[in-house]
DNA sequence: CTGAAAGCGCTTACAG
DNA sequence: CTGAAAGCGCTTACAG
């Protein structure tokens, strides 16, 4: 019924091992195939319509030509494809797909598996990850066992700094830094910020209030910390997240400057999502944005240059990240060698908000 | 290395045959394994931490548990995930993950090759097509190519409703009566159409364009052809398409309403984007959204629900058409039976542009 | 209930 | 430059 290579073989007149060759030009061997024999079996082959058996080419060489891709969370692994993850996905997709190779969404708990019995030869974990991690034992002995087998895997957007293990990550302090450097031309001088109101706060979060704190001290404008809004604080309780959305604690933050009447004049957000919801109540409450204060976001999601004001904020370069991660598990295939690790910069995008 | 079937029964001292059938229960010869030997090869195999080689298994049964997911537009399969594909991806993904199956992003030409080379068990294929078609032969070909060797796959919002091959697709015609029925019941009475303003239209536009219209006429209420702006026309020349978004249409056709005066109380727009770019128009010339004119969108994308105001829609169950169309073609793959076809009803989003 | 043997369709040293 | 032979690690009739 279907084709196999022993029949073109014997339809060129050829054993099996030359039309193999002709195939696997990159084999062992070295490229020693006559070009007249190859351009014939070229011809028999497709004119048969040979197509070679992905199950055995796997079970003899080993390579599976396809890249795993994970999302991971607090819980699990999953292959929930968010916002986010699909611009990495669609980044590391093109870049595989130039490669011959394919990406293969992988689910929970099989990628322990996948790694050692060659389904895949190279997998990308996107992670966001927050402070207290319950899962982070179990994370780590996972990586680690990855990373004891040698097998290729890149981390993008994940923790673990210290480690030796690839990543590619964006860069909050440049992203900051940016946001900073647009205050000051702009003549903004009375800062806020404001982040998640929960009481297990995203990393790159953190990190980007940090950032922050220590980019004003520097330029020598004031910190007021009562301006800074993340997490609980003795007068506000924890706000448990919402859906799949942060927009509520913006919403929420920015009622509370508004209500406490506090002097800030542009508002620094954690990320989009949060901006998206200090918009709506300062929209709902006709505040004026960026009039009587501005406001920043971070990440650039899709929809942030649609709002009205649309909103200034960085981009986080998703398909470049997804593309990176690529190419570092190819270099890791091809030519072996140790970790690697990306800063990406995101890139400022000045649009209405600030 | 790596400990294969023949370490785990050699360590538990059975064959290699047992070992298959223990983690094989539904092999042809029906379980009789004894519980004894199950539970000692299990512990033995736990033991030495085996795991079955994938391509081996893959040769041997010709099973890849991997159902493909491609994209394909005016121009070729891709694996690009959009907005509305990541939530269809989701819901095949889920249900996929159930029966142990994984989920392949397929690229541009390899779908073919890939369903007979035993890489995938089975295909969705989500399509947003144009009404001219310079690919539908090909397409066509390659539809004939999977349906005569018998491979499953489904169809999610194509075309082709004519044809034998399994579907499930949004039902344009309830989703226009649902807004018809929000019209009706608000006491709107001077209805506009506005879709696309290109010269090759979006299948679903031309049909739900069509079934405002059939609806109107079968309400009494009156049908101004002037109010139904859609394509080029003799005063207005084709909107060529920006980028990914559809956006400026739905600005450019309420500018058309807005400079001509238009008579229009709702104007229905074909899809959300289109609507927000109305909006968006609006907006920047002080009308009053729902006010003036009340907007209607069509599919619910993730911004609908946050903009200001947001937007009256009806909402594609992304998740559970992908969901349907992994059922489909397992149940091909498990019973076999010929195509399935599936209409989804949308369901009204009345929020505050109506 | 269990095992011996064949074979799925390739690739890869090796020999010539 | 080409081919014969072995073998990758499983599953599957078949025999017992």
């Amino acid at each position: 019924m279907k084709i196999k290579i022993s029949d073109v073989a014997k339809a060129a007149g050829v054993s099996a091992a030359t039309v193999s060759k002709v195939f696997n030009p990159q084999g062992s061997d070295n490229i020693k195939i006559s070009d007249k024999t190859k351009q014939h079996v070229l011809a028999v082959a497709e004119k048969l319509n040979y197509m070679p058996n992905y199950g055995a080419k796997l079970l003899r060489s080993g390579k599976s030509y396809t890249i795993g891709f994970a999302t991971e969370n607090d819980r699990s692994f999953d292959c929930f494809v968010s916002e986010y993850t699909r611009e990495i996905i669609n980044g590391v997709g093109a870049a595989a797909y130039k490669d011959n190779y394919n990406v293969l969404l992988i689910n929970g708990k099989d990628y322990l598996e996948y790694c050692e019995n060659s389904r895949m030869d190279g997998l990308v974990i996107v992670g966001y990850y927050r402070d207290r991690d319950s899962q982070e034992k179990e994370r780590l002995a996972g990586y680690k066992a990855m990373s004891d087998k040698n097998f290729p895997f890149v981390l993008i957007n994940g923790i673990y700094e210290d480690k030796d293990y690839s990543a590619v990550s964006v860069d909050n302090e440049s992203g900051m830094k940016q946001i900073l450097e647009m205050i000051v031309r702009r003549g903004y001088r009375k800062i806020g910020f404001l982040g998640e109101l929960g009481d297990n706060l995203q990393r790159h979060h953190i990190q980007r209030e940090k950032f922050l704190r220590e980019g004003l001290a520097q330029l020598g404008l004031p910190v007021n910390e009562s301006y800074f809004i993340h997490g609980p604080s003795t007068e506000r309780k924890a706000v448990p997240p919402s859906g799949n959305y942060s927009h509520i604690y913006g919403f929420l933050g920015m009622k509370e400057v508004h209500e406490k009447g506090m002097d800030i004049d542009c508002l620094v957000c954690g990320g989009d999502e949060i901006a998206m919801g200090a918009l709506k109540y300062a929209n709902e409450h006709k505040i004026s944005v960026p009039g009587q204060i501005a406001v920043t976001g971070f990440d650039d999601i899709p929809q942030s240059e649609f709002l009205n004001p649309s909103i200034t904020t960085v981009k986080q370069p998703l398909r470049d990240m997804g593309a990176m991660a690529f190419e570092i598990i190819m270099e890791k295939i091809r030519h072996g060698g140790g970790s690697v690790k990306r800063k990406v910069s995101p890139v400022l995008m000045e649009r209405q908000s600030a």
